[in-house]
RNA sequence: GCGGACGUGGCGAAACCGGUAGACGCAGCGGACUUAAAAUCCGCUUCCCCUGGAGUGCGGGUUCGAGUCCCGCCGUCCGCACCA
């Protein structure tokens, strides 16, 4: 009999389904409905093994649920604006338009090879006009919904490429591609307001259970609500100012819509206002500090060269963690008092310090040494006072000699009317009596900050609005959309080219009609892939989708993709879908109601005896192959070009063929785990794939006869595999194929055995489904193995008469009893007590007790 | 610093509610077939001082019984990070 001919029968099968278009979902289906869908992948040029991992895990449960009776919703689109596109026409001339596209064509090709149950009719790329056209006017719904507005903002500026950069291509303060210094430069920037759906997305955490508890923690911390009390320190003396500070930390754009958030600074230019989480500690204050940036220290500055000074000193600090890990407090003594709101006799010092964040709060706190450990180091190095206010238990005395704050629990002291308390008590106490007295409020801080989308680039969504000098800010009209990115754009220079285009921005204002200019700031491609999953669920080409047939497949039954995307992809979808809803556009709350974070695709690593990363292919027996000296074998980590140890997809599959690659995907190790690839498991997968192949090839024509044992090993895989796979525990899947497989091969013929080969080919087909089209047809059976059923399973066959009973003496295991299931107790003692080797280790001694577990255990303890 | 996850053979890993630790795969070893090799098939494969003993990172505890529960360490990885 022949070899399985992958490359044959996986080109053959892939153009079946194809033309067929099995697997195009069918929105008047009555069937229950599965949406199952992986993270679309950003059209790089070619896949990578983690794309591989992904989309066979995905296509696993998709083809599953089609065996099951499900309508099956599984498309694929590309993630398809963003630098990578602009790289390329920069470094190599091409236009981002034709260098993604024909990454697409290649990438598409290649996925097509490994036979994904694919609903390709709704593919869709976001850099094209029928995708981001709709965006445009979600972003014009979400705009009249009031949720998107303007205002100025810091942001990242690299002077070489000049553009702006997100927080992660700053490495060690200089821009990722130009390596220039990176500057600080206030930019009018469209924001989105998440911050209003804060409370919204925590709690909606709470009902994702199908969530990985490491994902809805993360999303968690990074919504960052914090509890507290927000007040005023009331000044002792007025600010030297120079005209007034104004109302806020940050000036306004003139055309914005209204800013959000409230002046930080309260109730003007005679206080500061402070956010604390512990205002149970009100009596250990002992200064105030306020930031860098805060508007009484921008004030002072005016006037004060030393404090400039030291405004200027503390923006030079570093931003990356080991900086942050080592930086000293400073601080800088204004000179100015404010008063302490429970005791008008209480002054406290004013500082400027640089460990007080503009961006969280108030921009401005009250210290309490005992209690905090930053405002113990920062009084330690100024010399201010250490007041104990909550007791550990040990002592009760103001004067406080520990060598670090203590933050744990205890009892309020040294604290007027709290005294006494405990410490959520006198935070619920002081918080009544400033609301009570009126110099304070019980506050909810978020540490989550509004989505700024404006992007200084070309190869993005253009952001569908229009700059009027007598309108202001004036949206696209709907019937204007698409705002279409010009093609007629140079990447020479740097910059963005739509700025600098001689016509695009020119545009009549819609409302006037005078001249304008467009927004030539494009959308974080975050927004992109923040709604792709509504719009493959309907697709209509005069709206972004028709609400009714969105509802009827989302939520997503299962999304699947990297941890990496823990975060910001996933917290902006949620945000995206809860506002859709909010401004009644699609009624649904969460967008994914299961989410799998898979692990990654792992290889060894190797160096050169001088030290270069070799790759696997450069290597051959412990030797590198060009110069045949020893080499090093590294970790297994994860697959990246820098450390050569990538394995390229595409010639895998050439030569073990789309099943054997999927197997591989699936063995061994746990989805959520890394899966380190080897070139031995790879051809283990490839022989397994043949061992499937000769069983399901050999002549089984009319045998009769009963296998009773493999009838109920068929059945109970059928459990197991099904389980597995909604499980997504698709290692224990393959586990139990390989004993279903290898039981088959060791009996005899006989009817059962038939059937269970049958069985067999059906729990395997949604991993090696080339395979078993071809094993299907060659057995001559009807249609496609991919629209057959799932086997049924007869519960009687799933339980055992006879079972395995465990004799222990003291706990340790001493023999092993067949008996049938349901022996009594008694029955079980007696046999066990019997054991020859009980017998020899009681030596005559009757047992202590014996402890009996039906159909488990018999333990005897001597 | 804060938060979290994880530590089981040479390797990837299983082990349900506390009940026979190591299923399944990889690698390895022995054998069959072959002129030979590949492929395939059969068997072995946690360790040791092997009629027995030890063993799930280390040290304690609870229990008739602990990989699983509790306490304390050690280590690895991940996320956040001057968040008031």
């Amino acid at each position: 009999m022949s070899r399985f001919n992958a490359l044959k029968a996986d080109a053959h099968w892939q153009r079946v389904w194809d033309e067929r278009r099995t697997f195009a979902a069918d929105d008047a289906s009555t069937k229950p409905r599965a949406y199952v869908l992986e993270m679309f992948p950003y059209p790089s040029g070619k896949i990578h093994m983690g794309h591989v991992r992904n989309y066979t895990m995905g296509d696993v449960l998709a083809r599953y649920r089609r065996m099951t009776g499900h309508e099956v919703l599984h498309p694929m689109g590309w993630d398809a604006f963003g630098m990578p596109a602009e790289n390329a026409a920069m470094e190599k001339g091409v236009h981002p338009g034709t260098w993604t596209r024909a990454n697409i064509a290649a990438m598409k090709a290649q996925l097509k090879r490994l036979g994904f149950a694919l609903d390709w009719t709704r593919e869709l790329a976001t850099c094209e006009p029928n995708y981001y056209g709709h965006e445009q006017a979600l972003f014009l719904d979400l705009f009249a919904g009031g949720l998107v507005y303007r205002k100025e903002s810091s942001v990242n500026w690299d002077p070489v490429d000049m553009t702006v950069l997100a927080n992660e291509q700053v490495i060690d303060g200089r821009g990722w591609r130009s390596g220039a210094v990176v500057e600080k430069r206030k930019l009018s920037q469209w924001f989105l307001k998440i911050t209003d759906f804060a409370d919204e997305l925590l709690d909606g955490l709470g009902k994702l259970e199908h969530w990985p508890d490491k994902v809805r923690l993360m999303q968690e911390n990074w919504i960052g609500k914090s509890q507290g009390l927000k007040f005023s320190f009331v000044l002792s003396s007025p600010l030297p100012l120079a005209g007034g500070v104004g109302g806020g930390p940050v000036a306004t754009d003139p055309d914005t819509s209204p800013p959000p958030a409230p002046p930080a600074s309260g109730r003007g230019e005679d206080s500061v206002e402070v956010f604390t989480t512990r205002p149970d500690t009100i009596f250990g204050a002992s200064f105030v500090a306020v930031a860098a940036d805060h508007p009484i220290a921008r004030a002072l500055a005016e006037g004060n060269p030393a404090a400039a000074a030291f405004i200027e000193r503390c923006k030079q600090g570093g931003t990356t963690a080991a900086e942050l890990e080592t930086q000293e407090k400073l601080g800088f003594d204004t000179g100015l008092t404010a008063q302490h709101p429970l005791d008008s006799s209480w002054q406290l010092p004013i500082y400027i310090a640089n460990f007080v964040l503009m961006e969280y709060g108030t921009g401005a706190v009250f210290g309490v040494p005992a209690h905090d450990q930053r405002d113990f180091d920062f009084a330690r190095k100024y010399g201010l006072t250490i007041k104990r206010v909550v007791s550990d238990g040990a002592t009760d005395e103001p004067a406080f000699t520990d060598d670090e704050a203590y933050t744990g629990a205890g009892t309020i002291v040294n604290s007027h009317f709290l005294d006494g308390m405990t410490i959520e008590d006198a935070k619920r106490a002081v918080i009544d009596r400033a609301e009570v007295e009126g110099w304070g409020t019980g506050t909810t801080v978020f540490r989550l900050r509004d989505w700024g989308v404006s992007r200084q680039r070309y190869w993005g969504t253009p952001i569908p609005i229009i700059h009027c000098g007598a309108c202001g800010v004036v949206p696209v009209p709907q019937d204007q959309l698409p705002v279409i990115l010009p093609d007629d754009v140079s990447f020479a220079i740097p910059g963005n080219p739509l700025d600098r285009h001689p016509t695009w921005k020119h545009v009549a204002c819609p409302s006037c009609g005078a001249d304008a200019v467009r927004e030539t700031d494009t959308l974080d491609t975050f927004v992109d892939s923040s709604w792709y999953f509504i719009r493959f669920a309907s697709q209509p080409d005069d709206q972004p989708f028709d609400r009714a047939e969105a509802e009827r497949w989302l939520p997503v039954a299962q999304y699947i993709g990297g941890v990496e995307h823990a975060i910001l992809h996933l917290l902006y979808a949620r945000f995206w879908t809860r506002a859709l809803r909010h401004i009644g556009k699609l009624d649904i709350a969460e967008p994914f109601a299961g989410l799998f974070t898979q692990g990654m695709v792992t290889h060894e690593t190797y160096k050169s005896s001088d030290g270069r990363w070799l790759a696997p292919d450069d290597v051959r027996d412990g030797t590198e192959i060009a110069t045949g000296h020893p080499i090093t074998v590294g970790r297994v980590e994860k697959m990246s070009k820098s450390k050569k140890n990538t394995i390229d997809p595409e010639p895998i599959v050439d030569q073990y063929g789309a099943d054997a690659v999927r197997w591989f995907m699936l063995s061994d190790s746990p989805p959520e785990r890394d899966l380190p690839w080897s070139e031995a498991g790879i051809e283990g997968s490839w022989r397994f794939v043949q061992r499937l192949w000769r069983l399901f090839g050999a002549d089984i024509d009319d045998v009769t006869g009963d296998d009773l044992p493999l009838r109920k090993l068929a059945h109970r895989s059928t459990t197991g595999v099904a389980e597995a796979i909604e499980g997504l525990q698709f290692n224990k899947a393959v586990a139990l194929l390989y004993t279903l497989a290898n039981a088959i091969e060791k009996a005899p013929a006989s009817a059962d055995r038939r059937t269970a080969i049958d069985t067999l080919l059906r729990l395997a087909s949604p991993m090696v489904p080339h395979l078993a089209e071809e094993a299907w047809g060659m057995a001559g059976r009807e249609g496609l193995i991919a629209d057959a059923p799932w086997p049924t399973v007869d519960p009687a066959l799933l339980v055992d008469d006879e079972v395995t009973i465990a004799v222990q003496v003291n706990g340790k295991l001493r023999d092993t009893l067949v008996v049938a299931k349901g022996t009594p107790k008694d029955v079980l003692e007696t046999t066990a007590l019997a054991s020859d080797k009980v017998i020899r280790l009681l030596e005559g001694q009757s047992p202590r007790k014996v402890i009996v577990v039906p159909d488990r255990l018999v333990n005897i303890v001597a």
